[in-house]
DNA sequence: GTATAACATACATATAGAATGTATGTTATA
DNA sequence: TATAACATACATTCTATATGTATGTTATAC
């Protein structure tokens, strides 16, 4: 029961460019942060974009923050965003899966133990995932932009 | 976030097992019923054998029984079991794959999210599943026992 | 005004884990 | 003692995920 490494990289890129804040971040800084190809993160981002978390600037001088206040970024819908198959299991997937379908008490269950997943992620924001901002900047080697500071 | 099909199975043995109360089943029969071929099941039975869930006979006349009452096997507990890698994301399976695990909030909440995912599936024991039994008995094809009926 | 840094996107390939199949062995009873 | 049924090791297929390659677009610094 494994969430897709994509939704893992949307997450951890939100957390990033939340905790460099007011300054830009570019998809090499995080591509090399991640050790993944920068081509590959680059769909991921994209997507993030596309979705209004992100705010990507072309061009020279260009980078990614973020679309909105982290306050309003519940990881939740992040997750149903990024995930496109929550089904835990096939019968919830598609109909016809299996026989008992419809007098089925487990798929009632399953049902409803993924709500409760989901509601728990609800309960989070980006902002409480910033919370720890110190500890977190120092963890993902964030510097000062040396392109403004000097 | 897919559940194995071997988790389905080993529910759906259970079920099926336990729809067919004091009869026995055998795997060729819950075989036929899922369209799955018998020497796959024979591996997902054998688990739920060894775990005590069902009680296997050999010999001529054998077959599958439940190996306790429906009302003492928790699904939750059962999902548990037959899935063996419950970690959502790579962070929780095992140490050092993110630079901020340290002081990951995100982590946290994944944890609280898969906790609230199996307790919810712990409210449910085989008896709650059994409930609807006759639709049961019916959607399964389960017909009275040919050896036993004449 | 043009070279360049950065994002955008379509398409192709590789990989790992799940799912299934094959083969052979063991047990118990009709 | 033949046979129906479970036991288990090993091999293979399949598919979604993950990654890579190639090419295009945008906007700014110089």
């Amino acid at each position: 029961m494994r969430l897709t490494l994509w939704t893992d990289y949307a997450l951890r890129t939100l957390i990033f460019v939340g905790a460099k804040s007011g300054q830009r971040s570019t998809i090499a800084e995080l591509a090399r942060s991640f050790d993944v190809s920068k081509t590959h993160l680059m769909k991921v981002v994209n997507q993030l974009g596309q979705l209004g978390y992100l705010e990507t600037v072309r061009g020279r001088s260009g980078g990614i923050r973020l679309g909105r206040p982290p306050s309003e970024i519940i990881v939740g819908e992040v997750v149903r965003q990024t995930e496109d198959d929550l089904a835990v299991m096939g019968c919830l997937a598609s109909a016809g899966f299996c026989r008992i379908e419809e007098c089925c008490v487990l798929r009632h269950a399953l049902r409803q133990a993924t709500r409760a997943f989901l509601a728990t992620l609800d309960g989070y924001t980006l902002a409480d995932l910033l919370a720890p901002r110190a500890r977190l900047v120092h963890s993902l080697g964030i510097a000062a932009d040396r392109r403004f500071a000097r």
